[in-house]
DNA sequence: TTCTGTGAACCGCTTCACAGCG
DNA sequence: CGCTGTGAAGCGGTTCACAGAA
């Protein structure tokens, strides 16, 4: 039951399941199967049944998945069944558009702060945030105990930007830049690759 | 050596390698090793040489695998030695980031049309393009022969956008919207996921 | 009967280890 | 000697198939 003995390729099926999940109670479903959910979320029945089993005996023989029941058991296991104070560090483009998109915090994640490097850009408003200065960053980050940030800053500031997270405490980063960061091991990073993703398709045009 | 007898976790390791190879140019590299190859794509040695085994032999025993010639081989194999044309339907802030954001040319996507639906933006700039109507959307990618497109929309139109897409010939989406979309087999689709990837990080924290 | 939870079988990817070539 | 290419071994994830509970 502790975190090193699920697998990751598990791990990162949950927030499949919870968006099928959740989606399903939108349309007022409230029990569902394996079958079904699996089918919604591109997984085989078996496969569904297989990684919920490691966290525990969420479904009844004969009827399924209570979906509330579920899905509080995966934001619980995510540590979703909160919500997460989010810096975001580049207010370019890419930075508006996240800073002014309600989804983040639709699912958990609230943006605290958008942080720029840019002394022309701080003081400007985005969506209901003010741009601030990457200046005093670290510290900022720090006193306010946020551990999740995500950078949208140009790919050769990313490993410097992302140096400074590290040193303020933060354990989870999102990264928009097209390249591969170093992290100490007690330091998660994922890259959002939409580049990689086309070139991944046009093998097979 | 015909596309289905090649694993798609093998292809999906290739953009990763041109990305690495890449960095490497720019850094004016001409020889690498699958061991610094590997260390810099964050890939075992082995399974770097076994990858491109499957495609031929890049190599020389002794010496390594010349940058230059290795790359433009996997561009090849990814067909990304030429320039594809893109749609862009969604001209909201995440389009207009993407729309302005150099990298996708720069990588050889370049963006032909930007697309949307709200009669208030059409006419409006983005960067250099201009906002046209999904109107005439299917007529327009169709004879322009475009087959890979990028969808901004918001999560409710993004099947019913892909199904018009489809209908116009595309073979390949790179989806925003946080849905699951259903296409034909012959189609391909990925999702940008960034929710779910953070969904994914805070099951460590 | 239906559908879960799960051991066992299966399959495929990764790693190993070394022959072979420069 | 250095490093690739590759069969073989090893490992881990997926699927199967069924016992058992509702």
């Amino acid at each position: 039951m502790t975190e090193k003995t699920i697998p990751d390729i598990v791990v990162s099926r949950l927030p499949v399941y919870l968006q099928t999940l959740q989606l399903f109670q939108k349309e007022g479903k409230t029990i569902t199967s394996s079958q079904e959910l699996g089918e919604k979320s591109c997984i085989s029945a078996a496969q569904v049944r297989k990684d919920l089993s490691f966290f525990g005996e969420f479904g009844k023989q004969g009827s399924g998945y209570d979906i509330g029941y579920l899905s509080s058991q995966i934001r619980s296991i995510l540590k979703m069944d909160r919500v997460w104070d989010v810096a975001l560090i580049g207010g370019g483009d890419l930075g508006h558009a996240i800073a002014r998109y309600p989804g983040f915090a639709e699912r958990g994640f609230r943006i605290k702060y958008v942080f720029d490097s840019d002394p022309s850009k701080i003081g400007q408003k985005v969506g209901s945030h003010t741009i601030v200065s990457t200046e005093n960053m670290a510290d900022t980050i720090k006193k306010s105990g946020i551990i999740v940030a995500m950078i949208t800053v140009p790919s050769r500031a990313a490993q410097s930007v992302v140096d400074q997270l590290v040193q303020a405490g933060v354990k989870a980063i999102l990264n928009y830049a097209p390249v591969l960061i170093d992290v100490p091991d007690d330091v998660r990073v994922e890259t959002v690759s939409p580049i990689l993703q086309l070139e991944h398709m046009t093998y097979y045009l």
